[in-house]
Parts: C-alpha cells; structure tokens; sequence
DNA sequence: ATGACATTTCGAAGAATGTGGAATCGTTAT
DNA sequence: ATAACGATTCCACATTCTTCGAAATGTCAT
C-alpha cells in the first residue's frame, strides 16, 4: 500500500459519522446495509449520508451494489487488512511480527445470519 | 480507546506531511527527532510543522520534551497500540483473533535512559 | 404511464484545516 | 548583556470539508 492510499483510507475513516457507519458495516458482513439504514441509525439526512458513503467508497473501504431500489454498502475486508498491514509496517517499529489480518473476505457457512464475518 | 479517540488519532494521521513525520520518528525510536529536523526532512517552514506536531501531540501519538535548545518529538507506542487494538477490534468484523499489537515500549538495544512513555 | 420509493446529484453557506511570514519565547554561548 | 539558535505563537489568507434542502435519477408496483 502507497502512503497516498494509507492518507485516504485514514482520512475516510478520521470522522464520527464515516467510523460509525463503516463499524455498522464490518457488524453487517458481506451482506452488507442498505443507504437507507445507515443513514436511519445515524440520524443524518441521506444527502449527508451520501456525501460520507462516497468517501469510504472512494477510499475503497467499502463496495456498492445495487438491489433492486435500493443500494447496499459493504465492507471490503481486503482493504482494511492493507491499512492494517501498511500501520504495522510502517507505524510500529517495523515489528510485523504478528499477522495483522482482518478476515481476508470468506463469507463462510451462514446458515440464517451469523453474527457476521 | 473511545470512537472519539480513534476519530482523532486517526485524523492525525491522514495527512501526508504528519504520516511522514510520524513514520520518520518511528523509525527514530524511543529517541527521537528535534523539531527541526524533522521539518528539513519533509521540507516545510517551521511554524508549518509546528502545526502539524501539534495534532500529532493533541492526539497523544507522540510526546514532547526539551534537550536545552532544541525540542524533540518521539512516537508513544502506546497510542498506537490502541489504535490497532481499536481497528482490530471493531473494523475487522470482531476477529480480534491474533494480537494486533506493535512494541509496547522497548525497542532495540537501549543503553542508557529508559523509553518514559 | 403514473406514482411511490430509495438514493444520488446539485448548490450554496458555514466550519474547519492547512500554509507560511513575522514576531516572540526559552536556551546557550560569548 | 548581547547575540545566535531552535522552536512556537500569532495572524491573515486560501483551501477543503461538512451539512442539508431541493431537484434529479433509477426502480418497482399498479
């Protein structure tokens, strides 16, 4: 990871309402939240919701994908890992020791709804 | 660590000129950089970098302390420490599995004067 | 085709951040 | 005491970010 992407993606995260929705989005999983419930349990006007959304997308923390009316907003796994890796790397004394790792992806077995990924 | 605190520590960050500034100081070690050098290194006016320090101090990333003339700056592990502890926990879907940390304090072959915090 | 719904885009106002020169403060040397 | 040094504070200016209502877009149901 460049240092210009590790400044994006802290700067997409370095605000309440963008840490607090893409936190709602890692507990989502892969399936993800529609803009709408985001937006509801922020308590913020969609437009402004929009505006947040866009940075965390534009950083490539989270993907988009449209059903039917609604588009649903998901965490991308892959990306956090790298910011992660790109901290221990460069952040903490060169002492990546340990394996960072978010969960690479790996929807995994879910039967009805498991707590998340 | 609270959201707020993660939102700041995180903030401080997303910037160019005090990522570099901080990975320069983490590459320094327990010892640190003055002031000074760290603004010849990244090439901005003092007062500039003064700033920038600043947040980086105002987020608790890093510790001041004088040596007669000169002011030198040094990364507080600890902090970051939180930080991944932080991210680990609640932007990688819960998976705190592996321990995240970086070096809690001592680095490398330290002789005299211990690391302060 | 019309209407309702979920989101995004537009636009404009206000707040916050980043920049750097000049002045100031604390420390050291003469 | 004076001068030089290293760093911070002050200040004004430019830029970027945030917010949100109104209008526009895309989708589904009738």
């Amino acid at each position: 990871m460049e240092p210009d992407q590790a400044v994006a993606a802290l700067g997409a995260l370095a605000h309440e309402h963008r840490l607090t929705a893409y936190r709602l989005l890692v507990e989502a999983g892969p399936d993800g939240l529609p803009a709408g419930t985001i937006a509801e349990r922020l308590g913020t006007p969609s437009s402004t919701l929009t505006f947040h959304l866009q940075q965390l997308l534009h950083a490539g923390l989270v993907s988009q994908r449209r059903a039917s009316r609604q588009i649903i907003y998901a965490m991308v796994p892959a990306s956090m890992n790298a910011l992660m890796a790109y901290l221990t790397e460069n952040c903490c004394g060169g002492q990546a020791s340990r394996a960072p790792a978010c969960e690479p992806a790996a929807p995994a077995a879910r039967s009805r709804k498991s707590p998340a990924v």
